[in-house]
Order: C-alpha cells, then structure tokens, then sequence
DNA sequence: ACTTATTATGTTGCGCGCAATTTAATTGCG
DNA sequence: CGCAATTAAATTGCGCGCAACATAATAAGT
C-alpha cells in the first residue's frame, strides 16, 4: 500500500487551487494597472476609490464613505487628509451635528472625474472582455464578496 | 431638450459597475475571514500565503516566493523574518550562491499545514458554492490577472 | 436637568505592499 | 585575471488597512 506523505497529497492548500489568492493576486494587479493612469491625475487607488463615491455623492460623511468602500476612519482620515491636501475635498463638520464630517468635492477634484472616465476605458480594454461579460464577473465577485461578509464575524 | 448635468449621467463610473472595487472588496472580505482562523494558527493573511508556497516548495528561495506571491523582497524579508522570530521557518544563505536566501519549514510550520486545511474548508463552506464552481470563478479571476499584468508595464 | 449610553471621528501602533536605493555576490567580457 | 554588468536580498520611506483606544458631541433614560 502507498506511504501516504503524511498528508501532503491534498490538492486542497494547492495556490493554483486558492480562489482567495486569485482574487488577492488580482486586486494587486488592478491597482497596478491603475496606478501610472492614477498618477496623471495625482491620487492613489484607495484615494481614486473615494472620489469615485464623492462624483455620486459630493457632501457624503466619513461615515457614509466608510460604508460604501468598507474602510474606517482609521484608513479614511489620514487619506482624506492627503486628498485635502491635494485639493480635490474639503473637509467641514457638519453643521446640525458637529460629530460628522462632510467631504465635498472642489473643482479640482469634478474636474478629475473626466480622466477617470479614460482611465477605466482603458482598463477596461486591457482585460479583452465586453461589458455584458464584465458585469457578470462582477456580480460573482460581488457574491463572493456578500457571503464572505455576512458569514463569520458581522463586526 | 434634457440639461446633462455635466456628463455625470454615465453609468461607467458608479461604484456598483466596477469589477475594480469589487475585486478590491472580496479581497479584503477574505483577508478579514481568515483572519479568525488564522489567528488560532499564529499567523497573518500574507503568511499564510507563504506558508502555502513553502508547503508545495519547501526551501524555496525569497525570489521563487515572489514570482510565485507577485511580492519583492521589500515586502517578503521583513515578513520572512517575523515568520522566523515565531519559530515556522529558518532562513539561511544558499551554500553555493551567497546571494540567495533559502526558506525552510520548521516543524512548527510543517504542523500548521493540518490546521490550515481545516481553515480552507470552513472557507469554502461559507461561499455556499461546489467546488467545480469555485474552480471555474477562480480560473475567470486568473484570467483577468493574467491580462492585467501583461497589459501595461511589464515592470 | 443630569447622568449614562451611543455615535462619529480622530489617534496610535503594526503589518503589509511597492518604489527607490543600497549592499554584496556572481557572472561576463576583455 | 580584472573589472564592469548583473543578480538577490536588504533597507528606507510612504500610503494603505485594521484593531484598539481616545475624544467629543448627541441621544436616551431617569
């Protein structure tokens, strides 16, 4: 009978069969391919993120951010910092509560919605899909996404 | 006659349309499920990952775990090093080339291999998903990794 | 009103992840 | 052989990302 290698015959800890490292993989891979488009105009990809949401919902709090891109304001306010910075936000406590922070958008920061419509053109190209094929994907990953959030911790 | 608002009417920059952010958004969903399980083991998302590299290559040098992660030494030595002060590997210099560092599985890091199986499977188990369709989404991710990488830069 | 929760944001600490540079060993070429 | 490329790791600096804690404002309950 065949010595058995411990168990080290498992396919199952395989990295080619780890859809968790393909989906880490590709994450990097599409802040990299991002990134020289990002830098022309100026923002990281967390910080592309957060624009992304201000071009919907220009005055929305940190909190409401933080919702919609999953991040805290651990990660939130020393980014927005930097985009203040920048020039694209301001930052403002908001008036009929001063616990919440309200991010709008300056003009620098609309005008910039105009390359990132090219640059996810261009990505958008690179992967050699249509976008009936691409929004399918998404909506497995999405799936992916929800039941990975809603199984385990909850917070 | 319509008033455009600009052109913010184009659906191509919601959040909900990127495959982009929610890429970005499972693997984070991911890191975070691991995260329970993995602190039981000792080790961190990225360790893991490493782990499962050495566990298929024992003795792997820094470079043969990057091409395999797509991470430099500049993430991998400092990570490397706190896997050794935790007892899961030994690293040593390449007796016929000084310049490489080879990796080597203590005891202690074969052992976790077991537990780490456990892990995956309670993984898998809650993306509710059989394994054929998890292999075919994770050759869909693979795909687009691969066609983001070769796209733009190259380096 | 007063005290106690609750909520929103900010701060600190640490581990990635990557670009850029440095150091050391090996290879190639004359 | 001797010296200039090349290669492998390590180092430095900075921006996330998250846990844990701190601060300040509001809401709730008595």
């Amino acid at each position: 009978m065949p010595h058995a290698h411990k168990d080290q015959d498992t396919p199952e800890l395989l990295l080619e069969n780890q859809l968790c490292f393909a989906v880490y993989s590709a994450a990097h891979a599409f802040t990299a391919a991002y990134k020289p488009l990002l830098d022309q105009i100026g923002v990281t990809y967390p910080q592309y993120l957060v624009l992304l949401v201000l071009w919907e919902a220009d005055g929305s709090s940190v909190g409401e951010i933080g919702g919609k891109l999953n991040l805290d304001s651990g990660t939130l306010t020393p980014l927005l910092k930097r985009l203040e910075t920048q020039g694209f936000i301001s930052r403002n406590r908001d008036k009929n509560d001063e616990r919440v922070v309200r991010v709008s958008l300056t003009s620098l920061g609309r005008d910039a919605r105009i390359h990132a419509v090219a640059a996810r053109r261009a990505i958008v190209c690179s992967l050699e899909k249509t976008e009936p094929e691409i929004h399918k994907l998404k909506a497995l990953v999405t799936e992916l996404d929800d039941r990975l959030r809603t199984s385990a911790p909850n917070r």
